[in-house]
DNA sequence: AATTCGTCCAACCGCTGGACT
DNA sequence: CAGTCCAGCGGTTGGACGAAT
């Protein structure tokens, strides 16, 4: 398309941000708002082009940052969002309140993405490496696949408009673990995951009922969320391997627990898969719902 | 003590899509 | 409608730092 440069490279600042050049920035932004990101620089004093000073703004100075590590609540969070809207870091940064999109790459890429290869999870698609069957990259897990980001995109639109006309009335708060994901299983989506299965001749999945090898899955991603909720080995610092053989040792109790429940094997891993947020605990995290929660959680009896 | 290696994270780059002309 | 501008986004990089050798 033939676009000019965001900025005159030439003469301008690169690297790291000095304390004065902070100082200059929040106080530009504090008295006049940042305004055009392209003028305020110059506006400012800064040598800097505006993608660089609204970076540094977005993701350092802005005062509603959170600072420090991740709580186990928000890492849960990340994996369960990840999960669901995929490499979508502005979107779930939007779900944590102070949290910015790069931490949120940041981590994930060095933490969370590590802890699902340990827990032999494909970090991209959340499916179990181990349960690999030949579903694994079908057309029909893929679109299957595609249907689910829909579905969680159309959800979403619904939530979303149903919090602003506030139609619904609000349900009694024991349904708190009326998880959100029910509702998709049994949308259009979760109808296509029981046809499909039916098309290839297996027993139909439940949300409630699956193979053993899904059944080891999903107990480790349920017990994953008590892991990451500040028991056991699993720490912001903690010692990666160690944690990963945490996950490992685990998965391997389980999945010899499990051996004897004797369900007919079940290899389809886009099931796994949902099965993985299913059992997820959400408690009260539907917020990627939208903004505001409350509201949301409220109108929708998920609370 | 010096060097190497691995990890973390701030910052940059390039692309995309909406708004504007 | 096409061209341009701009903000925002996701991927990637590179320097700082600590641990291991």
């Amino acid at each position: 398309m033939g676009r000019t440069p965001c900025c005159d490279k030439k003469d301008l600042k690169k690297g790291p941000w000095t304390p004065e050049e902070d100082e200059i920035l929040v106080e530009y932004i504090r008295q006049n708002g940042h305004g055009s990101w392209r003028s305020l620089p110059k506006l400012a004093g800064l040598l800097r082009c505006g993608k660089s000073c609204r970076l540094r703004w977005t993701n350092y100075l802005r005062p509603d940052i959170k600072r420090g590590p991740f709580t186990p609540e928000e890492e849960k969070l990340v994996i369960q969002l990840h999960g669901i809207l995929g490499n979508r870091w502005a979107a779930i940064a939007a779900q944590l309140p102070g949290r910015t999109d790069n931490e949120i790459k940041n981590l994930w890429n060095t933490h969370l993405k590590k802890r699902l290869l340990c827990m032999g999870l494909d970090p991209q698609t959340h499916e179990p490496f181990l349960t690999r069957g030949p579903m694994t990259n079908s057309p029909a897990s893929t679109v299957t696949r595609h249907m689910a980001q829909w579905e969680s995109a159309r959800l979403e639109a619904e939530a979303r408009l149903s919090r602003e006309s506030n139609l619904f009335n609000p349900l009694p708060l024991q349904k708190a673990d009326a998880d959100h994901f029910l509702r998709l299983w049994n949308s259009e989506v979760g109808e296509s995951f029981r046809k499909i299965n039916m098309e290839m001749g297996r027993s139909p999945v439940s949300p409630a009922s699956s193979c053993a090898k899904c059944e080891s899955n999903s107990a480790i991603s349920a017990e994953m969320g008590p892991s990451l909720g500040g028991s056991a080995a699993v720490t912001n610092d903690g010692d990666e391997d160690k944690e990963c053989e945490t996950y490992k040792s685990y998965f391997q109790q389980m999945a010899a627990g499990t051996e004897s429940s004797g369900s007919s094997a079940l290899e389809d891993s886009s099931d796994t898969a949902l099965q993985l947020l299913l059992d997820f605990p959400i408690n009260n995290d539907i917020s990627f719902l939208g903004g505001d929660i409350d509201q949301y959680a409220s109108s929708s009896g998920l609370v």
